[in-house]
DNA sequence: GTCGTTGTACGATAGACGTCGAACTTCGGT
DNA sequence: ACCGAAGTTCGACGTCTATCGTACAACGAC
């Protein structure tokens, strides 16, 4: 017998030494993907994908959320049929201090209403 | 008649205000062009484009200067044959404070040796 | 003027990227 | 067992991007 816990489906996330500055960079030049960040970031509980209201489909969705997975900005599982996601503040201010709160204020002088 | 500064080739550059954050942020997320910036950022002056020793041809030297340059992170303009390539570090730290400075440490933590 | 240096302009190309729809899986609720 | 909700997978598509080589332009030096 098993605990549901161990047969949860996996997700891969990099180890917080394995965070890649481009890839971040490269994450956040998304304008879908800096605005999942951002509501993340303001948000003060795990949200599942759909709670987003992005403008795109489901399988883009998908795609954009995995970006960010892989590239180390945000933590992933799931929850009955949902995907809770998390932002790793404490991960990425270890390995490029800072720079996630610079990037959210520039996001915030950029486009004020999000 | 008219004097040698007037009739320089021209450049365009966004003005301090026109500096998009997703532009500054693909900029940066390309390692050639990341390493330009770094390497400027640590120069004491402005340097030509083929100073850098970029392990790229001429054309593509090229591509990543304009690049650059039209999102905001560089001014360039003509020396003679030459083109010298400065940091806009004022403009780039009025709009984005702290932003350049966030990712020149988590490059120099992600890669020491540039 | 001629020549070498420095960079630009112009295709061309291969790969990555953002987007979609349709079919499928997983799970909770009835 | 069935159905609906939430995502995933799998092509497919058009566009953007990084790269190159060749030809060209601007300038300094001789």
């Amino acid at each position: 017998m098993v605990t549901r816990t161990a047969r949860e489906r996996q997700l891969d996330h990099p180890g917080r030494g394995e965070i890649a500055l481009a890839d971040v960079l490269h994450a956040l030049a998304d304008p879908v993907r800096l605005r999942v960040v951002r509501t993340m970031a303001a948000a003060d509980s795990p949200m599942a994908c759909g709670a987003f209201g992005l403008p795109v489909s489901k399988s883009t969705c998908t795609h954009h959320f995995r970006v960010l997975r892989e590239a180390g900005i945000i933590r992933q599982h799931y929850r009955g049929t949902a995907v809770l996601n998390d932002l790793r503040r404490d991960d990425l201010d270890a390995r490029f201090p800072g720079l996630l709160d610079c990037v959210l204020a520039a996001a915030a002088g950029d486009s004020p209403a999000q």
